[in-house]
DNA sequence: AAAATACAACCGTATATGCGCATATAAGGA
DNA sequence: TCCTTATATGCGCATATACGGTTGTATTTT
């Protein structure tokens, strides 16, 4: 119960849900999300951590990045209709229809954050 | 975006959780979630408030009572698959489990609460 | 080795939320 | 009209949460 109620706490945020609409698109890192949404690294680190607490990304570190990704099968286990609840709850929003235009340039911007990870 | 974070956040607690499994068994007046649940009116009152405002429940009144209900149309509405998630999220459930058992008993309860609306 | 980079953890503060108590409202009956 | 019942709401308190700034740590680059 007390994860259900997590899991939903962790969706009950705004910058939570933008940041879960940038991984419905790819895997990003820490500092690609906080460029995207033009929030500080803080908030990009912190409210992707409760997202991972709460099951809904995975983590994969290659050298200096933190890769955060959709955990598809978690998710199909626990919360069987939630990603796709999640999904279309977003769908025809103009903020995170923006956020996705963001992110593809997001991928050349930065002093080497979006390089490829080596 | 506001209405899907209200949403979520309506979703984030124990106690709304635990009315909801009530109200996916039956239409329920507040006196018999406060006692089913064992809590005060207040918080029964305004739980099902908060859930009623987020969208997901219905409130029809009959002479003193408040008979809420989940919004079956609403939902499909606005957060299709929603609904279905809550409801996978919750089954299993020890406590919920409980609870709708409780609700069956409650029926008979109290001074005159559980009494069919004339 | 030193500097730069990516990220996480800690701290203080502002705001949000939940709850109980008391009270208000609203409907029905004596 | 007064009383009871069912529900809603204002208020204050305790706690939870979000955020920015700073600091710490690990890794890569120079």
């Amino acid at each position: 119960m007390r994860d259900v109620v997590k899991a939903f706490k962790a969706l009950s945020d705004k910058t939570r849900l933008r940041i879960l609409n940038l991984l419905l698109e790819k895997e990003c890192c820490v500092c690609e999300v906080m460029q995207t949404l033009g929030i500080s690294q803080t908030s990009a680190s912190r409210n992707l951590s409760a997202l991972y607490d709460a099951g809904f990304l995975k983590l994969r570190k290659n050298g200096l990045w933190s890769l955060y990704s959709i955990d598809q099968e978690g998710m199909k286990e626990y919360f069987p209709d939630l990603i796709n609840a999640v999904r279309k709850a977003l769908e025809g929003n103009e903020v995170v229809a923006m956020d996705r235009e963001h992110l593809k340039k997001a991928e050349r911007i930065g002093p080497g954050c979006a390089r490829q990870p080596s």
